[in-house]
DNA sequence: TGAGTCACG
DNA sequence: ACGTACGTGACTCAG
């Protein structure tokens, strides 16, 4: 077996990850898509290839020759995007630091050092196999060398691979054909202009024949088209030209030594330090990981036996500061809210040298452990724990003001994450890394100082970052108000979900047949696909939208392109029937628990304004707007005895802005305690109070929506059907009548560019990186999500304090009544019938007391016997 | 697994 | 010229 060696084009490859990958930033707001898609395209090549040599080759900065050709024909080329720019040293360094050997040449491209080292292996008599995004490189292609080209396919990295016979195959030319098809038909791409009118067709039919751009022009008169002729005449100077463009240099002069290139261990300790710093975490697992330096594995006890166990619980309540872990056996899942059942063990951290796993055996009892573990929590001065809120179900502690949720921190910090686990806190916290497969002992210790370690880091972080009392007096706080939540969960009539969704079936298939028939075919009306098929081709409905992979067949689109085919109402009725069977009849129906109550999980940790979300199920997306389902709120009822009290703000995010923005005349609206939408609509549109129209409310209303979500003309017009135009001059009349607005969202603007996130009233942040981009769009969507994240953000806070109040003063008063759902402006009690007049004192006093604005927050409040009557 | 669609604030 | 309203989660299809 030959040798073999990988050469990659560097700034191509580089080139097609940043394309092909979203945005990436790490913390400290470094873009770093390009490298890391580089990386993964090159890993990949490593893994297939096996060579024993590899070299990437980059352009110099400096315009080289051929540049300098080109700019003289057609100026300079386009920048480089400033994202893809700060990229290049990186991967530079990172390649460094694998002790990858990296060429770049004054004077040479990377083509020349590619076609050159390409030739020299070849003929030391290795394989080669030359890496780049770039079809120009075809032409090196020969038995023995293979060039690949990486493409990214919907997130995969499909590889398309060429010796000579491929390139043949494909393009009907040889490699060094390659070279005259170029020169003819010009690559748009590599700025090679090529011979006008000549596009790839043509070109290829004359390079076939004639082989050589020289012989084409000597045959001249005997090619066709005649047009061809022509230009190959006329242009000559730019064929020739074009073909020295495209022509790869192979024996270029430059001291190149094969030892240098000669592959060892990439994953290097400096390396692994580069990936962490650049936050890849799915790379890190390619690192053979020993333990950190000072390594606290010594420090790893396992516990099994009882004495010892209570030496251990003894000395931590001694302690100011622990860590836990609860862990559950491996053999069994558990389930919520299950209490002790099924209960692997503990892991505690008291100090660094005090790191525990206790496991439950025969005679380390899972209730003797979890009540031993909770007066720890209730003796040290700070508890620490990860996911406090599923832990909470073990644990029995009386106190919770000195508890910290490492995960909670954790997102506060960086509320973009989309999930921490332990291995990522610890990475980022401590430079640590937990290898999957450690033992389960070792696994729990890790975690446990992780916990333990990991406090200590986050709460000055914290603190630095102004996030102290967020964290302090609302998050944690709210832990516990979310458990008690979660545990008291929502009855749901099973029986009444059932019959609903009986009903809707029968209409289901009675619409099925009637669209079929219409259609003249069965099809699944379910596929997008089908769907766009039968409506666009077959039933010719005209103007069809299209998305990626196929027409658009979304409500809004369908509704305005065919108002009057039967099917289309069909269709969009067996839609609305099925969401409602699939998602809510039958979905919900699967969650109802042994007690007959929904126990749906509120997340802290999701989203990247500060709300709550909701999941198994969702509970926060019950219909309301329409009636057919707004129905499926009857079925969620209070317990006998109780009844339900919703309480849900008044336009909390349009009073926060007018509080942050300070405007006068729209804090003034709200003194009035009027029609906001209507007083608005007067103001804006100059219109006594009492003869402002409906149509002119609709459209003042749909301003404020729109300043709440980051304006923009395009998005008003689209929402109000009306020219950009005109929603541009119902912007301009807005903010001239709320000056203070539009000087607060310019305000918000420039605050997030200056600081890299958008602030809540609160303290809280949204890192917003798009807001550096050099792309329009991302740019655009960083300025509404600046304007927008500091108003939801702040109304988020609030109820966050007004739930905590009313779940506070619930147990402090002794009330049997309970919060059962939060839907971001709302609250759902489950009030027991004497004391509903608290209740309703409770929630008006907590959620209308929360924050003290320069306007009143105020509720509105129903009861009722289901949340269909109490909404 | 991602895209499309649609339910909510 | 670019091409979108902000924030979520569940279900379905198709690769």
């Amino acid at each position: 077996m030959s040798e073999k060696i990988v050469l990659i084009d560097g700034h191509s490859i580089l080139n097609r990850a940043f394309y092909g990958l979203p945005d990436l930033t790490n913390s400290e707001g470094l873009h770093t898509n390009a490298v890391y898609g580089f990386l993964n395209i090159m890993f990949k090549i490593l893994e297939e290839e096996k060579p024993e040599y590899l070299t990437v080759a980059f352009d110099v900065h400096a315009p080289t020759f051929r540049h300098e050709m080109y700019k003289e024909y057609k100026g300079t080329r386009k920048p480089m995007a400033q994202e893809l720019r700060e990229q290049v040293p990186l991967i530079k360094e990172v390649l460094q630091a694998m002790g990858i050997k990296t060429i770049e040449q004054a004077g040479l491209e990377a083509d020349d050092l590619l076609g050159t080292l390409s030739k020299r292996s070849e003929e030391q008599g290795m394989d080669v196999c030359v890496i780049s995004g770039d079809r120009d490189l075809l032409q090196l292609a020969t038995e023995r060398v293979k060039i690949r080209i990486p493409k990214t396919k919907q997130g995969r990295t499909e590889v398309e691979d060429y010796y000579a016979a491929d390139v043949k195959e494909r393009y009907q030319v040889t490699p060094r054909e390659f070279i005259e098809l170029k020169a003819l038909m010009g690559d748009t791409a590599d700025n090679i202009p090529g011979v006008p009118s000549i596009g790839e067709k043509t070109a290829t039919k004359i390079i076939t024949e004639y082989h050589s751009i020289e012989n084409a022009r000597e045959h001249a008169d005997e090619l066709k088209p005649p047009r061809a002729a022509k230009a190959l005449k006329e242009h000559w100077n730019l064929a020739v030209m074009s073909k020295e463009l495209a022509t790869i240099e192979c024996s270029a002069d430059f001291a190149y030594d094969f030892s240098e290139a000669k592959l060892g261990n990439i994953y290097t300790e400096e390396a692994y330090a580069y990936f962490q710093r650049l936050q890849f975490k799915n790379l890190l697992g390619r690192f053979e990981v020993t333990a950190p330096s000072n390594s606290v594995e010594d420090f790893f006890r396992v516990i099994t036996e009882r004495r010892e166990a209570e030496a251990v619980f003894e000395r931590a309540k001694r302690e100011k500061t622990a860590g836990a872990v609860i862990f559950k056996d491996m053999e069994n899942v558990l389930p919520l809210f299950a209490g002790s059942a099924d209960l692997g063990g503990v892991g505690l951290c008291f100090s660094e040298r005090d790191i525990y796993c206790v496991r439950c055996v025969d005679g380390i009892e899972k209730d003797w452990l979890l009540n031993e573990l909770s007066a720890v929590g209730d003796c040290v001065d700070r508890f620490a724990m990860f996911d406090l809120k599923t832990s909470l179900a073990y644990l029995k502690m009386q106190r919770r003001e000195h508890c910290f949720d490492v995960l909670v921190a954790a997102y506060l910090l960086n509320p973009l994450n989309s999930g921490y686990t332990y291995e990522d806190v610890a990475r980022e916290q401590l430079d640590i890394v937990i290898a999957e497969k450690e033992e389960q002992h070792v696994k729990i210790c890790y975690e446990a100082y992780t916990v333990f370690a990991a406090a200590d880091k986050l709460e000055r972080k914290l603190s630095k970052s102004g996030m102290d009392r967020l964290f302090y007096e609302i998050e944690m706080p709210l832990v516990f108000t979310l458990y008690e939540m979660e545990k008291n969960g929502v009855k749901a009539e099973a029986e009444a979900l059932k019959v609903y969704g009986g009903q809707l079936y029968g209409r289901i298939t009675e619409l099925e047949r009637e669209i079929c028939e219409d259609a003249g075919e069965n099809f699944n009306i379910n596929s997008p696909k089908q769907l766009g098929v039968i409506l666009f081709e077959k039933m010719g409905i005209k103007g069809g939208k299209k998305t990626k992979t196929g027409y658009s067949t979304a409500a809004d689109v369908l509704e305005k392109l065919a108002p009057d085919y039967p099917i289309v109402d069909k269709i969009l009725e067996y839609r609305q029937l099925t969401k409602l069977k699939s998602t809510y009849a039958d979905g919900l129906a699967n969650f109802i628990g042994d007690d007959g109550r929904i126990h749906g999980k509120f997340n802290q940790t999701i989203t990247a304004t500060g709300r709550i979300s909701s999941t198994e199920p969702n509970l926060q997306n019950i219909p309301i707007r329409m009636e057919l389902g707004r129905l499926i709120r009857k079925v969620f009822v209070p317990e006998d005895g109780y009844v339900f009290v919703d309480a849900d703000y008044s336009q909390i995010e349009l009073r926060v802005l007018a509080h942050c923005s300070g405007d006068e005349k729209l804090i003034q609206a709200y003194k009035e305690k009027a029609d906001i939408h209507r007083i608005t609509a007067s103001q804006v549109f100059h219109t006594p109070f009492e003869e402002v129209t409906s149509l002119q409310r609709r459209n003042a209303k749909a301003v404020n929506f729109g300043i709440v979500y980051g304006i923009s003309s395009f998005g008003l017009s689209r929402d109000l059907s009306i020219s950009k135009k005109e929603a541009a001059q119902y912007i301009e009349d807005y903010f001239r009548t709320y000056p203070g607005i539009k000087a607060f969202l310019d305000e918000s603007v420039k605050n997030a560019k200056d600081k890299g996130y958008a602030v809540t009233m609160f303290g809280r942040r949204r890192p917003v990186p798009e807001l550096s981009s050099s792309n329009f769009m991302q740019r655009s969507f960083g300025e509404r999500v600046a304007m927008n994240s500091p108003i939801q953000g702040t109304a988020a806070d609030i109820m966050k304090i007004a739930m905590i109040g009313v779940e506070r003063r619930l147990l402090e008063e002794g009330l049997k009544s309970r919060l059962v759902l939060q839907v971001h402006d709302e609250l759902l009690v489950e009030a027991w019938k004497p004391e509903l007049d608290t209740v309703k004192g409770i929630l008006k006093e907590e959620m209308e007391q929360a924050a003290k604005l320069s306007v009143p927050l105020e509720i509105d409040m129903h009861t009722g016997t289901n949340w269909y009557e109490a909404k």
